[in-house]
RNA sequence: UGCCUGAUGGUGUAAUUGGCAACACGUCUGAUUCUGGAUCAGAAGAGUCCAGGUUCGAGCCCUGGUCGGGCAACCA
């Protein structure tokens, strides 16, 4: 992963402006990112992304990278979310600055910069309806219109916010409102929201407050607070940044954050936008955040990808101003370099047929050793069983094969891997003209690892029936069947739902190895795909999922 | 019709003060393989949204267009 010498890595735009800067000395201390999620959803890629971005940052350049939950608004925000944030960001491998930040440990500050701006006749109460307020703001190609409570007197200003602090004031009644300008081009300049009315608890304040700060209010004075010195976000809030800067100047008389702005990742066949998982989640689409089809960070985590694919991904796809839609088949890409590495090899009969070896002594077992993983040398061997009867894939044998199918058909041969190269002699179909046992004779003198260097064409993964394990097996295919679902203004993005994204199999038929497999580990199931154990696996019921198929030019081209 | 912003192979990202458009994924060949995986070798694929201009020379600079994204929540 590292990259070749010679061959470095270009500076993305951020990397080249934090380089000018350090080559001109404009940080005097060490240069500081923020990652602030609200916690009212559940992290998913596009906030690996950023994660990414700011954290990794911060290891590049020495720097540090605060954790900042931005709960501002209470009626949103659970526990629960910050939470599982702070797991996700542990599990990525990356190590915040110190402790947890809360913007909500600056209500305080903020309030007395809000007391004080109003003092300078910056900030004032309104007490229209929302309604109103709406209408005066305007529209972007109008100027708007001020308020008449815009020039209100100080005391009266400072009287009102203070009753709205404690609680007199009826939420949605009064709002504290920044004095900026009302003709201005820029919708959020139009004397933005400072302050509304909430009586509501929130999980760390509990009711301590009244009343709440807005996002543009509030985060660039946390930017400033915990001293950060770039503070990276999505594109939409670009607009926002004269806002940024114009409430930092009201305060701030040291060095000041600078606002970045980067496009959010797209990722095709899926949703990205915390609200419309929360719908698949409240609506038992799928079956809870951490469903192995979400995007996710922990849908991802229980699918089986691991810290590392994802921050090869997020490597991968780079940063830029450009809107983008990354390939879902990138994200798979990442996973299989990695699992391919690590992940150990085992045998797995998702759909068994019975091979019966006529030839072989009924009672004989032989062990046969089979290296762990031909790509990691370190890995070892294990032992696998091999009998006269073993199960093979139903897919691996063709009544009437076409011309390049290598796999097994009457007359033919292949070997079954590790073990010996087997040629079928007949095979048995119920009434239904189902085929249900396949009848082979084995040639002893192919044994693996032999003298015989015979080769067939074909080699095809087997369990023994009489070690076999059982087990559940799920199979996950994109969660939407459309390359963009939330892109079609007249159809709900529900609509474009893949059916088959779930497929769970019974019965799949495990070597024996797998026995104590526990959750969380991960597999190659030999010429299938990556597989992990999954959160309900139990060692009486073992239940596995499939991280992603291997790539596949045979079923890819027929 | 206002403001902000972007445009480079199919996708994503590069291209130092203007100097032969590069890398990755994908695609296609071939080699190799006891995984139709992996690996290795190679190829095709853009002349940089358009039109002008400056320059010996423009993806980079200038002018004018075109197209895309964002902005009018007491959300973040």
């Amino acid at each position: 992963m590292e990259p070749a010498e010679g061959n470095i890595k270009s500076l993305n735009f951020i990397e080249a402006i934090i380089e000018e800067d350090l080559k001109n000395g404009k940080h005097k201390d060490k240069i500081h990112f923020r990652f602030p999620p609200e916690p009212n959803g559940f992290l998913h890629i596009g906030h690996a992304k950023s994660i990414c971005l700011n954290f990794g940052l911060a290891e590049k350049y020495n720097g540090l990278c605060n954790l900042r939950f931005d709960d501002t608004n209470p009626t949103k925000e659970e526990t629960k979310y910050v939470e599982s944030i702070q797991e996700d960001i542990q599990w990525l491998g990356f190590k915040w600055h110190d402790k947890p930040y809360y913007a909500s440990d600056y209500f305080d500050q903020l309030y007395e910069w809000a007391v004080q701006m109003i003092n300078e006749g910056k900030a004032y109460v309104d007490e229209q309806t929302q309604e109103t307020i709406s209408q005066q703001r305007g529209v972007p190609t109008r100027p708007g219109t001020e308020s008449p409570y815009r020039n209100r007197p100080v005391e009266e200003n400072l009287e009102l916010f203070e009753r709205m602090k404690n609680g007199e004031i009826k939420d949605g009644s009064m709002i504290l409102r920044a004095k900026v300008d009302m003709s201005s081009p820029n919708m959020h300049m139009r004397d933005p929201i400072m302050y509304r009315v909430l009586h509501a608890h929130h999980h760390r304040t509990k009711d301590k407050w009244n009343i709440y700060p807005m996002y543009d209010y509030a985060h660039g004075q946390s930017d400033y607070i915990e001293g950060i010195t770039h503070s990276l976000c999505t594109l939409e809030f670009e607009i926002h940044r004269p806002l940024y800067d114009w409430f930092l100047d009201q305060v701030a008389d040291g060095p000041r954050p600078r606002q970045i702005e980067f496009a959010r990742l797209n990722l095709s066949y899926t949703v990205m936008s915390k609200r419309k998982l929360l719908e698949l989640v409240n609506k038992n689409l799928v079956s809870g955040w951490d469903d192995p089809r979400m995007p996710t960070i922990s849908g991802l985590r229980r699918r089986g990808y691991t810290p590392e694919s994802i921050r090869d991904f997020a490597d991968r796809i780079g940063i830029a101003k450009r809107d983008n839609v990354i390939d879902v088949s990138l994200l798979e890409f990442s996973v299989r370099e990695h699992l391919n590495r690590i992940a150990p090899r085992v045998f797995g009969v998702l759909d068994p047929i019975k091979v019966i070896l006529t030839n072989y002594p009924e009672d004989k077992v032989e062990v046969l050793e089979i290296e762990n993983n031909p790509e990691d040398p370190e890995s070892g061997k294990r032992k696998i069983p091999f009998s006269r009867e073993v199960y093979i894939e139903r897919e691996d044998f063709m009544e009437n094969p076409p011309k390049k199918f290598f796999r097994l058909g009457p007359g033919s041969e292949v070997r079954l891997k590790g073990a010996y190269i087997i040629k079928c002699e007949d095979f048995k179909k119920d009434e239904q003209g189902n085929i249900v046992e396949i009848y082979c004779t084995y040639d002893e003198a192919t044994k693996s690892g032999g003298h015989d260097q015979r080769k067939v064409k074909g080699t095809l993964h087997w369990v023994s029936v009489d070690h076999a394990i059982d087990a559940e097996i799920r199979l996950y295919d994109r969660l939407f069947l459309d390359e963009d679902p939330a892109g079609h203004k007249d159809v709900d993005f529900k609509e474009f739902l893949n059916p088959d994204s779930l497929k769970v199999l019974q019965n799949c038929k495990l070597e024996p190895s797998l026995k104590d497999a526990v959750a969380g580990d991960k597999f190659q199931f030999q010429r299938l795909g990556y597989f992990c154990v999954d959160l309900d696996s139990k060692p009486e019921h073992l239940v596995f999922n499939r991280t992603v198929p291997l790539r596949d030019s045979w079923t890819k081209n027929n």
